[in-house]
RNA sequence: GCGGGUGUGGCGUAAUGGCAGCCGCACCAGACUUAGGAUCUGGCGCUGAAAGGCGUGGGGGUUCGAGUCCCUUCACCCGCACCA
């Protein structure tokens, strides 16, 4: 036995004794000057939840990990950062929940993940390790939120100024030529004008050119969590975070004009290498679509309704014009008569919940405001009807009725019995009556000037008329609302406002941070103020209120990329000359639900501080990837509801058909609590299930002792039903008609959550198998996009692979002799043609594995080839060095330990990467497969020098080909080089 | 409904248009062992005694040759969803 100890692996000790190395020589420390070309590979910033790590978290840490290995090994300077997004809900509801300050719990649950990452082996600078709640960290958030303040979008230039060139404009010429992203309702007015503008009005009016800015918005409002969230925090109408409901509701709001940037944001996505559906996301929520204004006079009245329309082709098809209920105009043209039902109608859709207005989108509702207008060019009278299908945020919150050619006009108008005039003739059959044709395709009837057209025609032509009429102009739409930025809530940054007889300044940069203040409690105040209101003496030079909304979690993550670079800056959020060299991101990895906030909100940050001349790049990461989800399987109990209310199961007995066979089992009624195996349980109907820990089961098989103990009082008078008997308080009670003992649950893949019992530690892993085996695991589970389950049936595979390597290298076979320190046993012979083919063979494919991120692939080939080289027997230097180069960036510390032990006194960590020579490759002779009309039917070994012709000639000649072709000749015969030969006959 | 993606052994998966199933798990047989959740050897798509036949969700096409390309259809997963 201690003989052989020297060929144990011992992945405790080894991965403690390196994560240690690394730490104390800072061996992963990135350095700010160097010759070689840079490399930024980025994980999405971790919110440091309380419940730790699991397996799933990892996935794409390990990928990047690997890539900023190989990269070092590559000859490139390599930032492969950590930090976290410290601020966050969660982290205040608990403080809510139990009074402990966020900044505790918070402070924990970063020592926790640090702890779970350490233990993995990650390269990560810890250097530059930079938490968003840290004054020093937000004192720059807070920076860039006041330079946005500062600013306006100026369209000629297409990019964000300085406020003060507006304000100059302002003085010279008022407002009138100013083409700027900025309100719909901004008036104009002269320098005169503006020069007469006491401080609030010239406040007002920069207010509504600012592309951060204080502004009246229907934002999603939820009570329970007591703040707005934004966008894509809501899903299904509730809020991302809790599921409580989300209602709309007007506001007064920080909000951050991202609009502005809507095109920008659209053509940059064909700069960057991410995945198509996650550009495609992005496009749709940008939702970008070219059309028309145009305005209906409203009967009687000096008043228009201006509507915005795709479909100016249709203008002679329609039928009515619908306005939101939130339309400022329901309320001035509602006729008497219809007054008390359209104020009714309006009032029940203002007050429904999101959710409630989700879930009847198919239900058509709406009323008539006994109000006209005149059709632009038929003067023909119109009614006015509201509609909640219309949305008050989505254009001018008014559509011209279409119901011949649009899907939803058609549905109002069916149900409210309106016109439906048809002004295309489809190209193909199409019935009217019961549907609409909204094709952009087919030609134009009864439409006046617009007949015989087609519709991509008519589009063009019924703008032109439209713009010469002065009806209205050709138009932009962009899906994308304002982001607002304002929560009501204490965990977040502070927004460095301070208002000053109503007025809202900026605080000067030299005086930030403005730090998070102490509260006595994390609830709004009883007038409903946000936590902050609560902050004692909390006022700017002690007189000034500051602004009580913190910013949201997107703030601190929309520019953290810039801040690794130059993470103890105190003078700048990033120096020029850093900002230049690390440039952007090359490889950004993180979970897909990031694809319409952050990853938004980062691209909209990185354009602003572009225009603004502090960074180079305009867009934050060139390449990006998702790394699938890591799903959990749980395993679920069955247990019988009410024994006696099921009529099979009367009589003490439970009974099912086995087989074809009517089994019974006998429990006695005493025992009321019963659990029954699967396999049992899908035989019988009165059963419910819920999770077991997994942790008491093994391949379905559930270790009932141990559950027992677990489960509380009641449940531990149980028993547990099997297909041959029952168990009940340790005791096997068999039927009589024979059947195992064996109690199953039912594997069900969910989400790992700590509510479903199913949750994996990553920490396990390491205890049980070692971090290089979680590490190579995790990528041989299949490519890294997919999601999966996790499953560890597949890991002794791999830990046996890392035992068979560190085999390889103790040995002792024929030629070795002992080299460096522990048992190595090494030869400095020249290796076999063989052995030379292997280990090419390998770096070839690694190193293609690599560069396109397959890296479950890799794996597999690193097998391929110890097992290659163990039958082998090869105990060359050659060979093995360059091996272990090309198996550390997958994992590290084994091949750290190996590579000391044969003697290195440096780490392995920056040794070059194996060059793959073709030569190594080049074999004499290739064996070809010989088919016939596509079917492989034997092969053939012939020289690999032979041209066509004579391998033609050749395989003609041969034996089998005469036996296959049976006489007939062929029609043709394929030779490809080292591939094939196929014969057709 | 729209958009993106995925369908290959019992399972996870692999295959620049060129011998489908590499590698691993599970399983089967054997060796070494007091023992095996250790190690090693061999087998393992389906069917068939064998020769062979059949096989990459279904149907069609391009090609000497298709898991791979094109068309069509089905199933599942993810995202979005009254955006005029």
């Amino acid at each position: 036995m201690y003989l052989l100890d020297y060929m144990e692996y011992h992945f405790r000790e080894i991965e403690k004794k390196w994560q240690e190395y690394w730490a104390n020589n800072k061996t992963f420390a990135a350095k700010n000057n160097s010759e070689k070309p840079k490399y930024y590979v980025l994980d999405m910033f971790p919110y440091p939840s309380g419940a730790g790590l699991h397996v799933g978290h990892p996935l794409g840490y390990i990928a990047s990990d690997i890539m900023a290995r190989y990269k070092r090994h590559k000859g490139f300077n390599v930032l492969h950062p950590m930090g976290w997004d410290s601020f966050g809900l969660p982290a205040e509801q608990y403080a809510i929940q139990t009074g402990q300050h966020p900044a505790i719990t918070t402070k924990q649950n970063i020592a926790r993940y640090r702890e779970q990452m350490d233990k993995i082996g990650f390269s990560f600078d810890w250097d530059r390790e930079i938490k968003t709640s840290d004054p020093e960290y937000y004192k720059w958030t807070q920076w860039v939120f006041i330079q946005i303040f500062n600013s306006w979008y100026n369209k000629n230039s297409n990019k964000a100024e300085k406020i003060e060139t507006l304000i100059a404009e302002f003085e010279k010429n008022g407002n009138e030529k100013v083409n700027a992203c900025c309100d719909e309702d901004t008036k104009s007015f002269t320098a005169a004008q503006w020069k007469s503008f006491s401080e609030k009005e010239k406040s007002d009016t920069l207010m509504q050119y600012r592309i951060t800015y204080l502004g009246e918005a229907y934002v999603n409002w939820c009570p329970a969590l007591g703040t707005v969230l934004a966008n894509d925090e809501v899903k299904d109408g509730v809020s991302e975070r809790g599921g409580h409901p989300v209602e709309r509701k007007l506001m007064k709001q920080w909000s951050m004009r991202i609009t502005a940037y809507a095109q920008r944001l659209l053509d940059g996505l064909d700069t960057i290498d991410w995945t198509e559906s996650l550009k495609e996301s992005q496009r749709y929520w940008i939702g970008r679509s070219e059309g028309t204004s145009l305005k209906f006079l409203i009967n009687g009245s000096m008043l228009t309704i201006e509507v915005f329309t795709t479909r100016p082709d249709t203008v002679f098809g329609v039928s009515f014009v619908t306005l939101a209920p939130e339309h400022e105009l329901v309320e001035k043209i509602t006729s008497q008569e219809q007054k008390a039902v359209v104020d009714e109608y309006v009032t029940k859709a203002k007050n429904r919940s999101e959710r409630e207005r989700q879930a009847d989108v198919n239900k058509v509702s709406g009323v008539f405001t006994g109000a006209y207008v005149e059709h632009p060019f038929t003067k023909k009278l119109i009614e006015i009807w509201v509609g909640d299908y219309v949305l008050a945020g989505y254009g001018t919150g008014a559509v011209m009725a279409v119901p011949a050619h649009d899907e939803r006009d058609f549905k109002f108008a069916t149900h409210f019995g309106l016109e439906k005039p048809q002004v295309i003739t489809p190209n193909t059959e199409h019935d009217f009556a019961t549907a609409s044709w909204d094709e952009k395709e087919g030609k134009l009837i009864n439409s006046d000037f617009l007949n015989g057209l087609d519709v991509k025609a008519a589009i063009k032509k019924a703008i032109e008329e439209i713009q010469n009429k002065n009806l209205g102009k050709g138009k932009i739409n962009f899906r994308l609302r304002d982001a607002v930025f304002g929560r009501q809530r204490y965990w977040g940054e502070p927004i460095p406002i301070y208002y000053k007889d109503g007025i809202p300044q900026a605080m000067p940069e030299n005086e930030l941070p403005l730090i998070l203040p102490e509260v006595d409690k994390y609830l709004p105040t009883e007038d409903g103020e946000p936590p902050l209101a609560r902050a004692k003496d909390w006022k700017y030079k002690n007189q000034f209120d500051y602004e009580w909304t913190t910013m949201p979690g997107w703030a601190g993550s929309s520019w953290y990329f810039l801040r690794y670079m130059d993470a103890k800056n105190s003078g700048q959020l990033v120096s020029k000359a850093l900002a230049d060299y690390w440039g952007q991101v090359d490889l950004y990895i993180g979970g897909s639900e990031h694809a319409t906030g952050h990853l938004l909100y980062v691209r909209f940050w990185t354009k602003f501080l572009h225009d603004m001349g502090h960074i180079n790049v305009d867009e934050p990461a060139k390449k990006l990837i998702n790394q699938g989800m890591i799903q959990g399987t749980s395993e679920m109990i069955y247990r019988l509801i009410d024994r006696n209310s099921n009529p099979s199961q009367k009589n003490d007995t439970i009974s099912f058909e086995k087989d074809l066979i009517l089994k019974t089992i006998h429990v006695p009624s005493i025992i009321k609590n019963i659990f029954i195996s699967s396999e049992v349980a899908k035989k019988i109907t009165s059963c419910v299930y819920k999770n077991a820990p997994i942790e008491f089961t093994k391949n379905s098989e559930l270790d009932i002792n141990s559950y027992t103990i677990w489960l509380n009082t009641e449940d531990k008078d149980a028993a547990f039903v099997c297909d041959g008997g029952y168990w009940y308080k340790g005791i096997f009670h068999a039927a009589n008609n024979g059947g195992g003992n064996i109690f199953r649950t039912s594997p069900e893949v969910e989400k790992m959550s700590k509510s479903k019992y199913n949750v994996v530690s990553p920490d396990d892993i390491c205890e049980k198998f070692g971090a290089d085996t979680l590490r190579l695991y995790e990528m041989f589970l299949g490519p890294l996009e997919q999601s999966k389950p996790w499953n560890t049936n597949g890991i002794t595979g791999v830990s046996g692979f890392l035992k068979k390597l560190w085999k390889l290298y103790h040995s002792p076979f024929e030629g070795g002799q002992a080299a460096g320190q522990g048992d190595v046993n090494m030869s400095d012979a020249e290796p076999t043609k063989a052995e030379l083919k292997t280990l090419h063979k390998t770096i070839k494919k690694i190193t293609e594995d690599i560069e396109r991120f397959s890296f479950n692939t890799s794996v597999s080939n690193f097998m391929i080839c110890v097992n290659e080289l163990m039958d082998a027997k090869c105990n060359k230097r050659a060979i093995l060095e360059p091996l272990l180069v090309l198996v550390s960036p997958y994992a590290p510390h084994i091949t750290e330990e190996l590579w000391n032990q044969l003697g290195h006194k440096e780490s392995i960590a920056f040794e070059k990467f194996p060059e793959f020579n073709e030569a190594y490759l080049v074999e004499d002779n290739f064996n070809y497969p010989v088919s016939f009309n596509g079917k492989t039917r034997f092969n053939i070994e012939l020289s690999a020098t032979l041209s066509n012709a004579e391998i033609e000639k050749m395989i003609l000649e041969a034996e089998q080909t005469k036996k296959f072709l049976d006489g007939k000749q062929p029609k043709k015969v394929i030779v490809v080089p080292k591939k094939i030969v196929n014969i057709v006959v």
